[in-house]
DNA sequence: GCCGCCGATGCAAGCGTTTGCACCGTTGTC
DNA sequence: GACAACGGTGCAAACGCTTGCATCGGCGGC
C-alpha cells in the first residue's frame, strides 16, 4: 500500500537508481529529472523505507543516547538538548536506559546490540565497565561521553574539580572555615566521576586555604533532595556543625536548606549553602550555585557527534570543557562571627 | 567481520531457516538442534541484524515516544518509566521530540515517518492537530496517549477534573473562600487538556460550594516555577488577594511559595498553596499536593502498548484512569479568620 | 504391511534500498 | 574532425534476514 521507490521511478519515468540519487541530493542528476522525481515522490507520498535503506547503505540516521536516568534534572535537560539538535539534523535518538541502581545489579549494557542500529553513541556520564568500554570501542563508531572524559573518545563536560574549588572558595572568601561537602552515594553501583572530582576540588580549595578537610564533614547525599536533607541532618547533629555547605547538586542543596530550616536555623545566617547545576527551582529558592550549561553541553555533544558521523575525523578525539559560573544568591553570606 | 546468520548456520550444520526459527524460539525445532544453534551463535557472537530482520519481517521491536518536552518533571518521569518497561521486554524506545513552543511554530510531527520504523507509538500528553491525528490513525499501529484521552486509541491518564476538584475542595474544607487557580499558558501553541480540565475542576468545586470563581483569580503560570512566581505576584497585587491557591503543578506552586515569602507573608498563615504532581522537591518544601502516579502511568502505558503489539486486540481501545491522592503537608491550613 | 500424518528441516523468493560499473551522447580541445 | 572527458542514467548485485512451501523420515493405526 505504501509507495516504494519502484513506484516513484515508474511515475517519474526513470530508474530506481536515479530516484535514489535524486532524492538524496547526490550529484549527477539533471534538474529536470530532479523536479520530476520530487513531484512523483510528493504525489505518491513516498517515504524511504528506513530498514531497507539502512540494510543497503549501513547508515541509520540514528544515534543512541545511553543514560542511567532520565528523571533526574541533569540527565533530562541533557537528553532534551541532544535530541533537539539531532532531530534538527534529521537524526533520531534511540534512548537506551542502562537501568536503575535501585534495581539491584545494573543490567549489563550490550554495545554489540547497537551495531548496525545506530551511527554513533552519546554516553551520558555513566561509568562503564572495562568490558563495556572495550565493546564500545570495538564498534568503531563515533562515541562521545557527556559529563566524563574517556581516552580515545570525544567528550563534552565541565571541569568538576574546578566546580568544587569554585564553590568552596566562595565560602572561604565569605569567611567560612568549617565547610562540609554533600556528595554522591558511595554505595552507588555506578561510579560517577563528578562527585569524586567535586570532592577533590573541595579538598584542594580547603588545603590551599591552609585547612584540612575533616572526614566527618564529607557526607553522602545520594544526589537527591531527600538524601541532601538527611545528610544535612547528620551534619547538624555533629558537636561542631559546619557553617558552610557545598552540595554536589542543587537538588541536594535544596534538601539541605529544608533540613536547616526545619531546625529553626536560618539561611544564610546560621548556615550558608551552595549547590551545583542551575536548577530552575534553585533560582526561585535563592540558592547560590555553580551553574553549569547543560543545554549547551547537550547541544555541543550532538553537534560533535554529527560531525564525526559526517566523516570529520578531526574532531574524533576532541575533548570540550565548558565553563561554569558562580551565581551568588541569598543562601550564602559571611558566617556569624 | 560481524557474524551473519549464514555463518551460524554453517557452524551448526543446519540451514539459515532453522537458525532463524531456533533463535527466535519458534516451534518445530528439535532440542538438539536448538542447543547446537545456540552454541554456534554464542561462539560467533552472533547478533541478528536489526535492519535485515525488520525489512524481512516488518517487526521493529521499537516503539516511538512522542513528547513535547523531556526536561519537565512529568515528562522526564514518564519517559523513564516507559523506557524501562520497554527495555525489560526487549523493545527499544525511539525518542521523538515534537519541539519547543518557544521555538516559534511547533515543527510539524510527521507520523508517516514512523511507518516501518516502529511497532507502536506512545504519545505523551501532546495535543496533535487533526491532520496529525489522522495520519497517526492511518498508520494503523497500536497507539496510546499518556495524559490525555483520544477516541479510537488507548489511553492512560488521571482524571484531571477530579484533580482540580480535590485540590479546591481541600481548600474549601479548610474554610477558604477566596481561592485562585494557577494554570497553563493560554498562548502556548500546544493546547494541553490537563490545564483546562483542572480549571474546570476548580470551577465546579467552587460552584458546588456556592461560590462563583472570579476571573481575576484565574492566572496563567506557564507550568514553570518562574511563571508560578510571577502569577502569584500578580495575585498578591490584587486589592483583595486570595487566601488559597491551587496551582496546576508543583513547580508552579513552589514558585508561588517563593513569591509569597518574598513579600514577608507566611505560608500557610497568610496564604495556603496546593500543587499537583508529587514532585520530590514539593515533599521537602512541605507543599500540600495532589499526587499523581507518574511512574505507574508510564509503566502501564508501556505494558498496554506491548500487549497490543503482541496482537492482543482486546485492549486496543482501553482507557485507563489512575487514581490521584491528596497529600496534606504544611502549605495549607485554615485561613486567618 | 501400507497409508497418512506429523515433526523437523531445507529451498528460495522476497523485503526495498543503495551503489559500483557500464553505457551513451555531448562538449570542449587540439 | 577525432578523441578525451564528463555529466546523466540504467543494470543488477548486494545488504542479511524471514517465511511459505516442499521434502523427508519415522511412526501409529488399521
Amino acid at each position: 500500500m505504501r509507495a516504494r521507490i519502484q513506484d516513484v521511478a515508474r511515475a517519474a519515468g526513470v530508474s530506481t537508481a536515479t530516484v535514489s540519487r535524486s532524492l538524496r541530493g547526490l550529484p549527477n542528476v539533471s534538474s529536470e529529472t530532479r523536479t520530476a522525481v520530487s513531484k512523483a515522490a510528493q504525489d505518491l507520498g513516498y517515504i524511504v523505507s528506513h530498514s531497507a535503506s539502512t540494510l543497503a547503505s549501513g547508515r541509520t540516521l540514528t544515534v543512541a543516547v545511553i543514560t542511567p536516568y532520565v528523571g533526574r534534572w541533569f540527565f533530562a535537560q541533557a537528553i532534551e538538548a541532544v535530541e533537539r539538535v539531532l532531530r534538527a539534523s534529521g537524526f533520531d535518538a534511540l534512548l537506551v536506559g542502562v537501568g536503575q541502581p535501585s534495581d539491584g545489579a545494573r543490567p549489563s549494557f550490550e554495545p554489540e546490540t547497537l551495531r548496525g542500529r545506530v551511527d554513533a553513541v552519546v554516553v551520558l556520564t555513566v561509568p562503564l565497565t572495562g568490558r563495556e568500554l572495550d565493546e564500545l570501542r570495538a564498534l568503531e563508531m563515533p562515541t562521545l561521553f557527556l559529563g566524563a572524559a574517556v581516552a580515545g573518545a570525544m567528550s563534552v563536560r565541565i571541569d568538576d574539580v574546578a566546580v568544587g574549588r569554585t564553590a568552596t572558595q566562595h565560602l572561604l572568601e565569605l569567611g567560612h572555615r568549617k565547610i562540609a561537602h554533600l556528595g554522591g552515594d558511595p554505595t552507588e553501583p555506578l561510579h560517577f566521576s563528578a562527585p569524586s572530582d567535586r570532592r577533590a576540588g573541595w579538598m584542594s580549595a580547603m588545603r590551599a586555604a591552609g585547612l584540612e578537610p575533616v572526614p566527618a564533614y564529607d557526607v553522602p547525599g545520594l544526589f537527591t533532595a531527600d538524601g541532601g536533607r538527611a545528610a544535612m541532618d547528620q551534619l547538624l547533629d555533629l558537636v561542631d556543625p559546619p557553617t558552610g555547605v557545598f552540595a554536589d547538586s542543587d537538588e541536594m542543596a535544596l534538601g539541605a536548606l529544608a533540613a536547616i530550616r526545619a531546625r529553626g536555623l536560618q539561611v544564610p545566617q546560621d548556615v550558608s549553602v551552595v549547590g551545583v547545576d542551575g536548577h530552575e527551582l534553585a533560582g526561585i529558592a535563592g540558592l547560590t550555585t555553580v551553574e553549569q550549561p547543560v543545554d549547551a553541553q547537550g547541544a555541543l555533544a550532538a553537534r560533535m557527534v554529527l560531525l564525526a558521523v559526517a566523516g570529520d575525523d578531526i574532531h574524533r578525539h576532541e575533548h570540550a570543557l565548558l565553563p561554569v559560573r558562580l551565581i551568588r544568591r541569598t543562601s550564602t553570606a559571611a558566617p556569624r562571627s
